[in-house]
DNA sequence: CTGTTAGCGCCTTCAA
DNA sequence: TTGAAGGCGCTAACAG
């Protein structure tokens, strides 16, 4: 290979292919917008034969700048990493596809100052609307996009003083079926692990949701234990404390010994790996004799690792966002919608017997 | 929530900008494009004061327009499920930031037609450049980007007759590290499990370096299996074969039976995963005391399950390509270069005694 | 140092 | 049925 790269021919534009097709730019504009009706059969035909000559692509910026609209929205996300927010993406492209949207995707990676600097940016190419998924996200922050400007919606969870469409997960029922579950399964000392939730709406709910369930049930004990991923020293005393209550419950899988009424309730995929990882790393590979694993999300390598999960309808959610953004654009003016969408359980032999 | 959701205020433009300040609209561009040498700190002020008063953001799309640079490159991506994009996306990010640019982030989902299409907006959008990750791009699908317009970088595969940069995985290297490793470890009757690779470069130089790393070795049996994984028939096929072979190696884990001497060698993570359901599915929890796993690619599960992996430098094959990029952006005109970085192999349980 | 004058590529009245 | 003229928001010569 040592052919140089060529360098670029400018690309043709709207009075290269007026002159070319011998007419005025106005017809090719019209060509362009298929306002086809009033458009001699004749004309027509020179302005297709001039397009393909020349290979002309309308410029959508420009079309942007003058009509005002330029077809891209925003799509904030707090984590590429974790699979929830890839099959979120699923379903919005899909639907972007479906309405002619060409989703802007800028992933924060967990830092809340990526996210003030894309949604400035987002605003910058004068996005015509934005989907949120982020971390650290306050109402401040989201301003000069949900309030004044433009239309947004959430995804997920809900942000304090903000009014705007969301849609996710039905929190509370789902951490509901898990805890049910759960307790329908025998298991009466029941942890429920979560990622620090003050800043996120969902995880709050699912927590909430959880020790209302146990509630219900008095003869069970519920726990809650916060764990925080970005902090590898915080996260060792958390698996030490459930390491301690995971000991004190026995259970070490033996033939005589009774099984094990001891389970663990992640509130997302990241939490439930770092569970599996650790219990592994401590208990060796028959790990799932001593405690039972369930997370909410359902990700590829649940399957593989039999664990139980409650798998949340992640395509839909970010089909529906889209369609609500969508609305929104059209200048639908109804008072802020919530869409809560329903998990479906799937039991594995981590929680059965 | 029953409030309304407002309506949009037109967005300030440097035209009202310069009124507020009471000045001309080329002071207000000086002032955006940084020109603080010459202008008086009186007049900057002004200007300062007024656009925080209007909350004034210029409009990239109006600034493209004008010079021919938007500052926007094309991300196509093949498929977002698979971790290896996700990990060379956040490369791409964070060179992007550091370079000022910003990424239009096209997820084809494994469908050719949509890679066209892809291709196709983001040319409309006029990006400046394209990093291309795709399935099925053939040269003429990627003549208008590469060839004779936009600047174009590939990664992890290469496209047959297009002159292009490209960075990804040192393949030929790879292969024959974990072909090495499984002889070293004593199997000999290796399968390297593959997908269809007549159109992907990548698959093509592990599989050739597999069996050329495995006919070095006389003494061991190499065989490669083709596993399409759209196809769910042609997938159960290529299980059958393999359990064949596994069954006719032995090794079902009995203390007094030889150790099984017969591995398989993934081509990549989704094979990988597929494979290791199948054989949970079909040898229970105790699959691994069977047949041995190896992978390239390194996903999140591979620690919990314990299979060998190569680690490809993910992160690093992202940034290196945005760097190539910006430099044929900024007119670079060497020929085509080619980067291949080295993977890391991770030995787990899964093959190691 | 600062403002005026042309466009960038396209769409949109308004005439013809 | 078609075209000419003006402007979207911004930058880039030119003048002053």
């Amino acid at each position: 290979m040592t052919t140089p790269l060529s360098t670029t021919p400018r690309r043709a534009t709207i009075t290269d292919v007026a002159r070319e097709a011998g007419t005025g730019k106005t017809s090719i504009s019209r060509y362009l917008n298929g306002e086809m009706s009033v458009m001699s059969p004749e004309l027509r035909a020179r302005i297709e034969a001039a397009i393909a000559r020349l290979d002309y692509q309308p410029n959508q910026m420009a079309r942007g700048l003058k009509r005002g609209r330029n077809r891209l929205i925003g799509m904030l996300l707090a984590d590429l990493t974790n699979p929830y927010t890839v099959e979120v993406l699923q379903g919005v492209e899909a639907a972007c596809h479906a309405l002619g949207l060409m989703p802007l995707i800028c992933h924060a990676a967990n830092e809340v100052e990526m996210e003030r600097r894309y949604l400035q940016l987002l605003t910058t190419y004068r996005v015509e609307g934005v989907i949120v998924n982020a971390l650290g996200v306050r109402e401040e922050t989201l301003r000069p996009v949900g309030g004044g400007g433009i239309p947004a919606v959430l995804v997920d969870r809900s942000v304090e003083g903000l009014v705007a469409d969301m849609v996710g997960l039905d929190n509370r029922a789902a951490a509901e079926l898990g805890t049910r579950h759960l307790l329908a399964q025998g298991f009466d000392d029941i942890w429920f692990v979560v990622q620090p939730f003050e800043q996120v709406s969902s995880r709050q709910l699912r927590e909430l949701a959880f020790r209302d369930a146990m509630r219900a049930q008095n003869a069970a004990r519920g726990h809650t234990l916060v764990l925080n991923l970005a902090d590898a020293d915080e996260v060792e005393r958390g698996l030490a404390e459930l390491d301690r209550a995971i000991d004190a419950a026995g259970g070490d899988g033996g033939a005589d010994d009774p099984a094990p009424r001891i389970a663990l309730f992640a509130a997302n995929a990241p939490v439930a790996l770092r569970l599996a990882l650790h219990l592994k790393a401590r208990c060796g590979a028959g790990w799932q004799a001593r405690v039972a694993l369930l997370s909410i999300d359902d990700p590829e390598w649940a399957e593989l690792a039999g664990i139980t999960t409650i798998r949340q309808p992640t395509y839909d959610i970010g089909y529906r966002a889209v369609e609500f953004l969508h609305e929104r654009i059209e200048g639908v003016q109804t008072s802020a919608r919530d869409c809560l969408l329903a998990g479906e359980l799937i039991v594995r032999a981590s929680t059965s017997r």
